[in-house]
DNA sequence: CTGAAAGCGCTTACAG
DNA sequence: CTGAAAGCGCTTACAG
């Protein structure tokens, strides 16, 4: 491929210095005149300038690249999330490259390096739930960090988005408690991550709102997989007094568990009762449509890309000041609603 | 943030020069001796070195940094796609940058532009079908462009990854006419991409392979929607002699058109026909399931990954060479096989 | 085996 | 209003 001219070149040509040359590209030009100015952006333009980023950013210590860490795109819960990350971030002049962890810790800890390398001024993770305080390899991190969907300390994290699971399962319990179920069941994906453990409280706390006993048999813990969700509504309907409704971790596990109900001969929503957690593309065609609390993830990837890139260019103004605010601003500390989808069957 | 140490500081302190720093970091250090070599990398070590790789590439006139170009990360055409690419790139030691277009030129060219000037290695692109040839974009790129999805002619592109569409449309009416149906309607969602022509091509050399009449009012011309699939599928059920089977050009055709059969009560797969084109997550949960021509996402994604980084590569032993081979070496244009994908109802 | 020097393409005080 | 110069952090011939 052709390479491209560089500054050097056009002062040349125009007969004025590469200082000069620079200044009018980067539109710090108020005092150059206005003749100059215009030779220069002529041949700039005749030529195709492109600048050379890589060469400002040596100077600047600034990339305008993000780096987004996510366990995996194909999981449908990341796309609406990177899109988020990627349509603010672009609108303010940053691209992002993108990194697919499986969960892995290990893998974490290569993206992390590699982003550091590349030189990103700031890192979107949304981390495994595996993830140890202590000995970690985000402390030797050398880019802010915003966290995503999941919660964790560390020095280098700047701020966090994270969703309002508390109050989206106290919203699914409820939801099913007003429409008369009286055994609400939670089938859970985990127990261990922050999400997991907000989703359980607001569980709890629908019940206890209401004076029902939170009852241990009713809550069956395991993956975010369907067939974790057949399988645990099988153990549901095996108990003595069956549940008659079960809010599911999230829309795969409750898919399972209406293949297993309708295998039982059991109707939804008339036999018992679904609600869902996370939004899972299609999920309003399945039979019966699937009633789900909402996670606003494309607002959490957009959220997380303005506030992380706000601390960013806020810290370049006062950078001294900045570093020792191991305290964080409360403003960077966004909790997002969820919000309940109701679907019902068309027939 | 705390900055990192740089080979300058490295050398200071290990009493050597930072040509010899440069060369064991960079395990060019034949010729450097045991001893100074430890001593270098116990200092980097224990600095927590991190080599700034803009510095480097501003030398190298390499990033290992490539763009991926797609219209939608939410569609869920892309996110296989999309993981594929990263996959293999970061296993050769490549970062990807994503970018969304909506199939807007406009965003194509800014993507394009702000690519070049990250100085990417190459561009992975999955192009709007509206791109017109001609004054172009893409002729002034200065980055190598490897096609995916949908083909283009264009002396900056050195590759394409595409998928057998033509076998894939023939399969999937070969497979509804090997089940006894006769009259095979098409609802198409473009009729001028490449990728829409080799559909076409399919399903015609089916039904005139079987010497079948193709009869063009089978044939609706609309959008890769939901919507316009029971549009279709209601327009086709007026007609005088109704078709008894549809090929879908894509699921959520697919997915349309069994909505509005439904509606005028008719059966799928007992009274009509269904297969449609790509693999949406969640298709194996319709009701019925969907068949479908499976497509190699992933594959398309790792293939185009392992295609650009190697051609990359190639091209720096000999960039000399390179300089001008236009003719594309038949092993830069792959094709990949299609799959049907048979799914049954359970009940 | 190692070092001095040039240079990648740019920005930014500073001087005039 | 404009230029000369230093320098960002690195690599790469070249010399010894």
């Amino acid at each position: 491929m052709k390479k491209s001219i560089t500054i050097k070149e056009i002062a040349e040509k125009a007969q004025v210095s590469i200082a000069t040359v620079s200044m009018v590209l980067n539109k710090k030009d108020k005092k150059i005149s206005q003749a100059t100015r215009e030779k220069i952006l002529i041949i700039a333009e005749k030529y195709n300038y492109t600048p050379n980023t890589m060469a400002r950013s040596l100077i600047t210590k600034q990339t305008r690249t993000i780096g987004l860490i996510i366990p995996d795109i194909v999981n449908p819960f990341f796309p609406e999330i990177a899109r988020g990350v990627e349509d603010k971030a672009s609108e303010l002049g940053y691209s992002v490259i993108y990194c697919n962890t499986d969960d892995k810790i290990k893998r974490e800890d290569k993206y992390i390096n590699v982003l550091t390398e590349k030189m990103v001024d700031g890192i979107i993770f949304a981390h495994s739930s595996d993830r140890q305080m202590g000995f970690d390899s985000l402390d030797r991190c050398k880019v802010p960090i915003l966290l995503i969907d999941r919660d964790y300390e560390n020095k280098n994290v700047i701020g966090r988005v994270v969703v309002d699971n508390k109050k989206g399962a106290y919203m699914a319990t409820s939801y099913l408690l007003d429409r008369g179920y009286k055994k609400i069941a939670y089938i859970a994906g985990s127990i261990t991550t922050t999400t997991a453990i907000g989703r359980l409280e607001g569980y709890n706390q629908a019940l206890t709102e209401r004076k029902l006993v939170i009852d241990n048999r009713y809550i069956k813990v395991g993956e975010y997989k369907m067939q974790w969700g057949m399988q645990a509504a099988e153990q549901l309907l095996c108990e003595k007094e069956p549940a008659d409704a079960i809010f599911c971790g999230n829309d795969l596990i409750a898919i399972g568990a209406i293949k297993k109900l309708k295998e039982y001969g059991l109707r939804v929503p008339e036999d018992i009762g679904i609600v869902g957690f996370d939004d899972i593309y299609l999920a309003s065609l399945v039979e019966p449509p699937l009633t789900t609390i909402k996670q606003p993830n494309y607002e959490m990837g957009f959220k997380a890309a303005e506030l992380l890139i706000k601390n960013l260019e806020k810290g370049r103004v006062n950078s001294v000041k900045n570093e020792n605010n191991k305290i964080l601003a409360k403003e960077n500390n966004i909790l997002l609603p969820t919000e309940l989808i109701i679907r019902m069957s068309t027939k």
